[in-house]
DNA sequence: ATTGGCGCTCACGCCCAAGGAGTGCTGGGC
DNA sequence: GCCCAGCACTCCTTGGGCGTGAGCGCCAAT
């Protein structure tokens, strides 16, 4: 019984990943004559039925109850993922089509897409954390609605629109208007909206008043616009879970894990934490802490632009899953958003 | 036998009707006895089985198996909700507190929330087709990104803003790029592209040729980006529906119902029907012709922005639904987004 | 026309038995 | 010391049989 400290063997190794491999492959749960006959061991069941005792000792597999076989515990996905794994890379044809449904001329039906994309490729629910922005401008403009009413068109550093409309005290005149913009654009493009308020007040007191006043709601409008939309969500496909009879066996928990894609903001707290490393991350069963999430696996990769990681692609899918096709799928995702991000 | 004759007589639209709301109320095939309990009339459960039988002939009712009560069919639902229905309007501070909900700076946002405000308020799943579109702008501006890369920012007619990026095979600097927005907004604002296409190219020429080229981009991308976000349905709530027990004891039905909750376009023209007549509009069952929508109700009410009608918002849920309550939300909630919409 | 009564039909819940899958253990062979 | 055939055991699954209760249709009496 030396091997039983800890490290696993040869053999063992061996039949935990064709296990692993089986039960992914059909979700029954995987007795020993299955595994003598497709582990490519030549032993009997019997001998394999000690392996899976010490496996199971050791807490990689669990039976659903006495004369079933075995199934993988969240512990055996985590040791299968980290070292018995092989995946196999997409081939360059699939990339250079996955790489024509992303060519899209806007940030958000980019990031749509491409969620489109993890979730139609995967068949589970795909993920992107929009990017974050800059909290800069590149343009400004005001347009007058009505006398009162002012739409504010706010163009950011990432090259994307954002617009809101603004109630005004004072009636401003169109060149006003134009004026206001002007100063901004001139001036502070580039700039993030707490330098332009400091600098604004400090350098600008000879602006008109109620010019000033214009900008400061402006500012106040970007402000918020900015940190409104700052990072989101965006899922996609979550239907395809329904088809997951892991999952949609249990009514609640399915409802339960619905509701979480609703809380975007527990969702996000999730993925931010992907975007601290690099590559490839996968979170197993409750190791991401959230109980709806028991029978699930995450998937995640950062994407960038420019060399810097702005937001995480992934897929969310039941933890039986075909890791080795989701995790470069995953993986290339967010390599291509990133590129087609950074092209701009 | 002679009240067989089509016409229901007053006794079995009462039975009827509280046969309905029994049902509608807990969700069990109603039995004589209850119905006797129930109804208010002083019959014995007898004679109301013969009232019940010629109800089933009619086709009003019918029984899931032989020793269970009787339920609705969409026959006798359609009854019950064009004649017997009575519908308590909201009170005013109901209204008002809606109304406070549907505070919101621009149209997306604005639809979105009156999604949410249905799907919130009936527990179903809401719906809203967004605002068609007149096909006009009010002011167009090119904003250049990279040499070749141009954003085109176009505020629509209804005030809302659209951008897209223009990849160009010259190279504008950014006086040209001002100039060919001034001509296209002091001349063309508020017309149709279709119109301004044919007046470009009528009085024109004398436009430098590469000038024309940028507008004939312009036009491209403003028709498409109309065209293409013209009408698109926004739905929420969609996860409610996975709680009811009608819907969700089907796994299949359930996924085919989430299925055209993905197929817009399907969607849309079931809507749009609705944006035909004034005021609600109920489908039941299967009457919208949907398979998929065996099992549940559409309610629906067209919006209008200046009198004029752009849209529709609705419900969907099970056909067992308090209609008597979703009717009026639905109703109040058209009003709301109406007025919402036209203030501006 | 209304009603009490009667027999009938099903769905549902329960129990029980047979069948099957898979395990753990043991004892013998290499 | 490793391997393996055999065996007893456990426990899920399936299906049949039975009692119960709800509800109906019909009928004869009022």
């Amino acid at each position: 019984m030396a091997q039983e400290f800890h490290a696993l063997n040869e053999r063992a190794q061996l039949l935990l990943k064709t296990l692993v491999e089986r039960y992914i492959a059909d979700g029954q749960p995987v007795g020993s004559r299955a595994l003598s006959k497709y582990s490519g061991l030549d032993l009997s069941p019997a001998s394999i039925r000690n392996v899976m005792a010490d496996l199971e000792d050791m807490g990689f597999i669990a039976s659903p109850h006495t004369s079933a076989g075995r199934i993988p515990t969240s512990r055996g996905y985590r040791f299968f993922v980290d070292t018995l794994l092989t995946v196999k890379p997409l081939d360059r044809i699939e990339i250079n089509q996955l790489e024509g449904q992303l060519q899209v001329n806007n940030t958000q039906k980019l990031v749509a897409s491409a969620s489109h994309l993890l979730s139609d490729l995967t068949r589970f629910a795909g993920v992107v954390v929009t990017p974050r922005r800059s909290g800069g401008f590149r343009h400004i403009e005001f347009l007058r609605l009505t006398e009162k009413r002012i739409l504010l068109i706010l163009v950011t550093a990432e090259g994307d629109v954002q617009n809101r409309i603004i109630q005004t005290d004072k009636i401003y005149s169109p060149s006003e208007l134009v004026e206001a913009a002007n100063i901004l654009n001139q001036n502070y493009a580039g700039c993030s909206f707490d330098e332009i308020r400091r600098r604004v007040h400090a350098e600008l007191k000879q602006v008109q008043e109620h010019m000033s006043q214009l900008m400061a709601a402006a500012l106040a409008a970007g402000d918020q616009a900015v940190s409104e939309s700052a990072e989101d969500v965006v899922i996609s496909g979550e239907i395809n879970l329904l088809g997951i009879d892991d999952l949609s066996s249990n009514m609640t928990k399915l409802r339960d894990l619905f509701n979480l894609f609703e809380h975007r903001s527990t969702l996000l707290q999730l993925l931010d934490h992907s975007s601290r490393a690099q590559g490839v991350q996968i979170f197993i069963g409750g190791e991401a802490g959230l109980t709806p999430l028991d029978e699930c696996s995450v998937v995640t990769a950062p994407y960038e632009v420019d060399g810097k990681i702005v937001g995480t692609v992934g897929v969310i899918g039941p933890t039986r899953m075909a890791y080795e096709r989701v995790i470069p799928i995953v993986d290339i995702t967010a390599k291509l958003l990133s590129s087609a991000l950074t092209q701009r």
